[in-house]
DNA sequence: CTCTGTGCAAAGCGTTTGCAAACGA
DNA sequence: TCGTTTGCAAACGCTTTGCACAGAG
């Protein structure tokens, strides 16, 4: 398991229990919305606050250390940030997992068609996954 | 302007002025957020309820008459059911238009790939547009 | 030692609920 | 007329804030 001591000190945060297990917990995650990861964090840390754990994904997210993913019908989840990537997500089991698209095509007709300027593209593609199916 | 009476009828809800104007607005509007919606709202029902608002947002949603948009960084907004589509949105203005964009090849591959059953893809395309560029 | 982070309690906001009166069909 | 919808007020749930103490560097 990966140490994230220096990379939350490289991004001028204080490597405290606290931050070192939010870490592991979405590095073992992959995605975790805010109450399951208070619901992990307690098992560890029995007087954490929900606060502390807002303050921290909010800290997280403004440096671009984690990053948000809005989900259609299901709560919002977090994850480490990486190279940029798609979703899939089970509408039975909630799953939520990364795949790899070129979206580069696409994102080259959008931009001359339509003249927009593309930074992002958040894709989620939801069905039904093979362990439900 | 389309005449919203029967459609709302089929979908079993009660052509009531507050709905057809919100309907109206969701067809003007094109994309509009609860707190928007609102704001049209109050102008033309002096004493309209937010609750009123957000009872027939759900009630539209659960009959599909009306889908939700995610947006990133931006409040979520809604949009009349039409044929399936992406969207692009604006960083700047936080303008949101309809794109149509042909995700089949994509969600074959997933679907072979992943072994997912795709059933729904949802596409945001952020970056500026060209008024703001 | 200094400044940041934590935990608690309270406040803030957006959303939902219960209810009586009004209204659509 | 009957069942649905509206508007109000209260309740709710999630998120943020202020503050004193604890802890990282």
């Amino acid at each position: 398991m990966k140490n994230y001591t220096d990379t939350l000190r490289s991004h001028n945060l204080k490597a405290t229990p606290q931050r070192l297990a939010i870490t592991d917990i979405l590095y073992a995650h992959g995605h975790i919305s805010i109450e399951s990861l208070y619901d992990v964090m307690i098992k560890k840390f029995s007087s954490i606050s929900l606060a502390t754990i807002y303050k921290n994904i909010n800290l997280m997210l403004e440096n671009s250390f984690i990053q948000e993913v809005k989900l259609p019908n299901q709560k919002t989840v977090y994850e480490l940030t990486k190279h940029s990537h798609s979703h899939i997500m089970c509408d039975r089991c909630g799953m939520v997992n990364d795949i790899t698209i070129d979206l580069n095509a696409i994102v080259n007709t959008v931009s001359t068609l339509e003249n927009f300027e593309v930074s992002k593209a958040d894709l989620v593609l939801s069905g039904v996954c093979k362990n439900c199916a």
